[in-house]
Order: structure tokens, then sequence, then C-alpha cells
DNA sequence: TTATCTATTGCGAATAGTTGCAATAGATAA
DNA sequence: TTATCTATTGCAACTATTCGCAATAGATAA
């Protein structure tokens, strides 16, 4: 079974309905290897078959974040990036300076993660996740 | 001096021209006891003078964020508020089941900002900072 | 003061993302 | 199967934000 008809199968369990479009984005989300956005999904399922339309995207890719099954990710270059969880979890150090991107290990929000639980009743989702601020170099500057 | 002036000085000491509307949009941010959105700002200073135009106020938290002196916060609710740092740090823990937003203490985010410094080299905004996940009363669901 | 240089503004167009609404089509039960 | 209910889609309009470019106006030096 692949993680795209994983993701359908309890999306229908859930009491979602299945259709084409739903399982076309699914299926397009879990084989990026990287993060995409909504307009690439738009792109790729072009090449296949005939367009599916991009607020359907927008409103899937929403309903996947809010299920659990796939990142959303601000990047602060205008556009939101979604992922799903096959590559592993890691952070955005983005810096508010020069634009850079910074991958981090998420293991230095394990703590973090563990405390917010503990104290607010509140589960972060800490992999994929961007933290602004100022780079090494801009600060040195 | 208030706190306007403070940072208006020190936009020009770093190069910037100061321009009758980057004064009174600072002024605007530093008196909202809140967050506020571009387009409240707008609004603000249409009240005392012409429009500034919207481009303008944008550009200016840009700039005010870039340079520190302002906060810039998405709370997923389809637009970004600013702050400056007069209200004490806080961090937003926003739902993405229900798009609830609790307010938690900053302190819970020590740790992770030694470490960011200590292992990248990388300075965090760690107040009014927001973390996507799910609340109290969505996990019990 | 005045001239000069170029950062900043305003405008309108472009991009990213959301929303209301009527039409379509999954899912369920008969 | 078929009918029914209503979730989901597509479309077009709308909101938030950015960007290119020509006009304007701070800052500096003469």
């Amino acid at each position: 079974m692949t993680q795209a008809q994983t993701i359908v199968t309890e999306l229908k369990k859930r009491g979602y309905r299945i259709t084409p479009q739903r399982e076309m984005i699914v299926e397009a989300l879990t084989r990026s290897p990287r993060h995409v956005t909504a307009e690439e999904i738009v792109e790729r399922l072009r090449e296949h078959t005939s367009a599916v339309n991009i607020a359907t995207v927008y409103r899937t890719l929403e309903l996947l974040w809010q299920e659990g099954f796939a990142r959303k990710n601000d990047l602060s270059e205008g556009k939101s990036v979604y992922a799903t969880f096959q590559h592993g979890p890691h952070i955005h150090l983005v810096c508010r300076k020069c634009g850079r991107v910074i991958e981090a290990d998420a293991a230095v929000l394990d703590a973090l993660g563990k405390d917010l639980l503990e104290q607010y009743g509140f589960q972060p989702d800490l992999d994929h996740f961007s933290i602004f601020g100022v780079c090494a170099d801009c600060l040195d500057k």
C-alpha cells in the first residue's frame, strides 16, 4: 500500500469523501521529494489529466494539514510550501536580513515540544518548522 | 524621547532617509497597544492626514522588521500582524484544527534560543512567535 | 542656499491565496 | 440499482501582499 493510499483510506475513515481530485493531489504530494507549492501541484497534475482547479488544490492541502497528513510551511518567500512526512524532520532558520534559509536538526526542539504539551496540553507541529531571526553572517556586520 | 523618536533616529543613523510617511507609520505602530495589520495602520493614518499608500506601509513595516524594530507574525488568519516590543514577550500556539490562539509564556523558548545561537550562530526572534499544532480540546476529540 | 545623487513614494498591475455560490457527484440506505 | 442528501468542485470575484517604474524629495557637499 502506498503512502498516498494510506492517507486516502484514512481520510475516508474520518468521513471525508474520496474524489478523483483528492486522490490525485495526495498522490502528487506524496511523490514529491521536497516541499511543493499549490501551483506546482497544479502543474504536475496538468501533465496527466485535465487540470484540477487551484482552489481545490488549496482546499485539499489545507485539509491534509488540518488532519495532520501534511506540513504547511511559510518560508517568508510570499508563498506557502507543503510536504508530507517522508523526509526527516528538520527546521528552517530564516534570516530576516539576507533571506537565507538554514536547515537545522529538529532535535533542538525536543525539549520545547515536551514543555508545551505538559504546560499547555498543546501538541505542536515541530518538524518542518520555521524560525525567523538573524544568521551568523548578518550578525557580524 | 518617545519610542517612535528613538526608532526614527536610529534608522537615520543607519543610513535610511526619514520621510513624513515613515515617521507617521512608526508613530502609529508604537502607539498600538496590540498587533496591527498594514490595513489598520492605513486607516489610522487616514484619520489625521491624506492617506499614505498601502504599499509604503508594507515596505516600512518590512523595513522595521528587518532592522529589528518590529515583530512580524503570521497567525494563519490570512494576514500578517506587526508590533513593536512594548508589550512583553509571549508566543502564540495556533491550533490547526479549530484555529484557536493560545498565548503562552515566552520562557518556554529560552533554552531553544540558547541552543540555536550556540549551535548555528543564529539569533532567533522568539518573542511574539507562532507555533502551529493541535490544542488540548481538539486532542481529546 | 543650491545642485546633485539616489532612496523612497505612489500608482497600477501582478501574484498568492480565499470565499460565495450554483452545479456536480460521492456515500448511504432503501 | 436507484433515490436522496449534502460534501466537494469549479468558477469568478475578492483580499492580502508584492513589484516595476516614473516622479518626488531627503541628505550631502559645494
